[in-house]
DNA sequence: TTTTTTATCGAAATCGATTTCGAAATAGTT
DNA sequence: AACTATTTCGAAATCGATTTCGATAAAAAA
């Protein structure tokens, strides 16, 4: 069974191709029965245009790619299902692609879908990503670049963050709040700018209630993993370091120290207060649940889709790419692992 | 800056696009040093051909997508995971929609990608689904479908799923082997075949055991969540039945389940001894933590891509489609909640 | 009636790659 | 030397829609 295309249309109705494309394209030079004969011929035989043989030419795929450093992660997930929720409804195919935290593959990626002609890229970067050129290649194809979560703030297109240092302020002075002088710190690598956003809103916290700052509370987890967290509480552990509170840059990291201090006998929260960072669901099933901060993932993914939409419009009348960075509101979550 | 075109490759080298194009679609016309010079130089400049024309031209787009019944799930984030794992090597992109359960919205996916034409369309279908005339419409258009996880065994397609009811015999055995002989069990709706391969699996086990099925212990769950896993507890409670095991359809039943009996102070496993099914993430953290049914999602979406790939070797052979089932195995996971 | 507008349509060019087929050059065979 | 076979290449047709531009007929204006 062959696929229909526009001559058969055409042929069966008396017209040309010219016309049938015309009526599909809300072209205003076809008359009025004409345009209604055609559209119900093309409703009642399900004609779908070939989208490669339209794209083409008019250079619009309505595909647009996400290229996420990992995926099997409760927050890039939830950004997914966000833009698809948006998405979907105006039409748009989503591609997915994984970057696996290699610059190498995000860059293979990024050219990759540039070929493929998506009409847009949104990208988190990879941690080890230090140049940009294929970024700026997007644009210079005249896509839409929209970064979220792990940006670079040197590129010029809209960006889309949580504010992290205002939340991990507001983490690190709910440790206060509740007794805590001694506030520990697992912080991420120095490379992704959440990374050190939520290790300077730790710093704004400390600051501002008069705690001195120690970088010997400061602990550096790579990967920000369980394990990670695990090794640097021991390392707290052996070195007998003093601390009443732990701010840990993801729920990874602070599920991970919990589980060591568990094994030292060390309580939470009576003996450590901990508060975590993502809201993965997985910390209102642990014992104790953990206090987090929530990052409205979904609203991102939401956002992310709609700022494409608005650069669409700039770029259609000839504006160059817009430039804010639009912080989305965080969540305060607090259970039982910073309850007294 | 434009982008580059084959016609510009082939001038800056002195060639035609006609062997431009012969070298990067491996024909065996061209002189070796011809090949090589041609490829350098496209690696150099980091050519890529422009897919809409060249998939016009050779009726196959590189793009493979999926149609999931949700997605902010570790099973399924999995199966996308594991997907993307072999078809980005395959230089293959992957096209992420979701039905949100709904049959109207997964009938619109369906033709939407078809005329987008995309090579193949993997499809776990939603619960309410029952005319299956879009699935055919695929294979129709020439097409590839394969179906996972919620499958219907009369479309000619290949399937590829777990060994559910074997998983759950092993489920109910493992509890049966630990001194329970009142064994409970939530099971999903009536519809997806899942729910019902686990339903048979559990009273297979009883059977072998010469344990006499009790319809009074079997609940139904239709959304298989926690809080129908809740609610469900709730009415066993209520009804004075006894029991001192229960095996769940879902994990997310499961900690329903346990945090009612929490709340009832009926301890498990001191009490009843749990078991759920698809080892979500979660099911590691909780207190206890849960014994669960490895599905080994990852195997499952590597197994899916590797079946559209052997579908198309079929196809391009005159071949009709496959249509055997894959039973991927499980693996039981024994942690607190069934230890005695 | 003649001229100018306007409405409606379609032939042909176009998007950028792939594929067919024939030409030219070279190698190999009697 | 004459002829055939093999290599290597490129001109042109093709995929299926969109868009430009000119043709025709009908309506309006002169």
């Amino acid at each position: 069974m062959e696929k229909l295309k526009l001559f058969d249309i055409a042929k069966a109705l008396g017209l040309s191709k010219t016309t049938v494309s015309k009526v599909l394209n809300n072209y205003s030079d076809v008359n009025q029965f004409t345009r209604i004969k055609v559209l119900n011929y093309v409703k009642k035989v399900g004609f779908e245009p070939n989208r490669q043989a339209s794209s083409l030419r008019k250079k619009e795929t309505k595909t647009i790619a996400i290229i996420l450093p990992e995926i099997n992660h409760d927050f890039y997930n939830s950004i997914q299902e966000g833009i698809l929720s948006v998405s979907q409804k105006n039409d748009y195919n989503l591609c997915v692609a994984i970057s696996n935290e290699s610059y190498e593959t995000e860059k293979k990626l990024v050219y990759q879908f540039l070929g493929r002609n998506v009409d847009a890229i949104f990208l988190s970067l990879c941690n080890e990503t230090k140049n940009f050129d294929h970024l700026k290649a997007i644009q210079e194809q005249g896509k839409v670049l929209v970064m979220f979560d792990k940006i670079e703030k040197t590129i010029n297109c809209p960006k889309i963050i949580v504010d992290d240092r205002k939340a991990s302020f507001l983490a690190t002075e709910h440790l206060i709040k509740n007794g805590c002088n001694n506030i520990l710190h697992f912080r991420g690598g120095f490379q992704p700018q959440i990374s050190i956003d939520r290790y300077l809103g730790y710093r704004d916290a400390l600051n501002k209630y008069g705690i001195p700052f120690d970088k010997e509370k400061v602990f550096v987890c790579e990967t920000a993993d369980e394990n990670n967290g695990f090794f640097a509480a021991k390392k707290v552990f052996k070195s007998g370091i003093k601390f009443d509170g732990l701010f840990a840059v993801t729920d990874y990291a602070a599920i991970g120290a919990i589980q060591f201090f568990k094994s030292k006998k060390i309580r939470v929260p009576n003996d450590v207060l901990v508060v975590g960072f993502s809201n993965w669901k997985v910390t209102r099933f642990t014992s104790p649940t953990i206090s987090t901060v929530d990052q409205s993932a979904f609203l991102m993914g939401e956002n992310i889709f709609n700022t494409f939409l608005e650069e669409k419009l700039l770029k259609s009348q000839g504006d160059p790419p817009g430039n804010k960075i639009l912080k989305l509101p965080t969540k305060l979550i607090i259970r039982e692992s910073s309850k007294i």
